[in-house]
DNA sequence: CATATAATATATAAAAATATATAATGATTG
DNA sequence: CAATCATTATATATTTTTATATATTATATG
């Protein structure tokens, strides 16, 4: 039951969660894990709803898939965008509770 | 009760949201602010903690006092940082629990 | 008081990482 | 193969990080 942590440790947990901050650290992309955090969703239907020029957000939606933040599925042309079980999710609810108005 | 939220709005909380987590987007303040949730700390003593070199040390403090995030408080040579309150504690309780280890 | 020392902050500049626009490329379907 | 949906490449601008040097503030001492 030590509160003092390891250095070392503290370090690199420092590090792996400063990363997904790091992919957090955008509107965009914040806002389009936002909408996924709701349903799943294809590139297209993300450009519309969020205003946001199709190569920006492909390459925000590579850094998410990179990042394991989100998972694909191709249904013909179109590809659809999951958002993954994980640590990410956990913050999104915190984030969305402090700044998107805590209804109780 | 509607589900569809305003595009602006959502732009505007995403943009505060992604503020935060750009603060939290790095090792070392995550590191300084995991330290100060316990309790205040003098920048010597943080210095020594987690072995970060002065100037550095110095300017993210800054930038943690910049973003409100933290506030202080000189005693003679020393001055002491508290974490303020806000959605960073938030935040930050979460990153504990994914990152450093979930104690029921 | 003048000066030394300790604790902390700031300035500046160079390097590294991110973001974004435009243009080109790939995949799938009809 | 033309049209649609999506990704990648390239170039450029912007932001962040960090190191070195310097400044500030408070205390101590001769």
């Amino acid at each position: 039951m030590s509160v003092t942590i390891d250095l070392a440790t503290m370090h690199q947990s420092a590090e792996a969660a400063s990363r997904l901050m790091r992919v957090l650290a955008n509107a965009d992309r914040l806002m389009l894990l936002c909408q996924l955090t709701q349903h799943e969703l294809c590139v297209s239907e993300l450009e519309e709803m969020l205003d946001i020029r199709q190569p920006t957000l492909s390459q925000q939606l590579t850094v998410l898939r990179e990042e394991g933040l989100v998972t694909t599925r191709r249904e013909g042309k179109k590809i659809y965008y999951q958002i993954a079980p994980g640590p990410a999710l956990a913050v999104m609810q915190v984030l969305y509770q402090q700044f998107c108005g805590a209804e109780a």
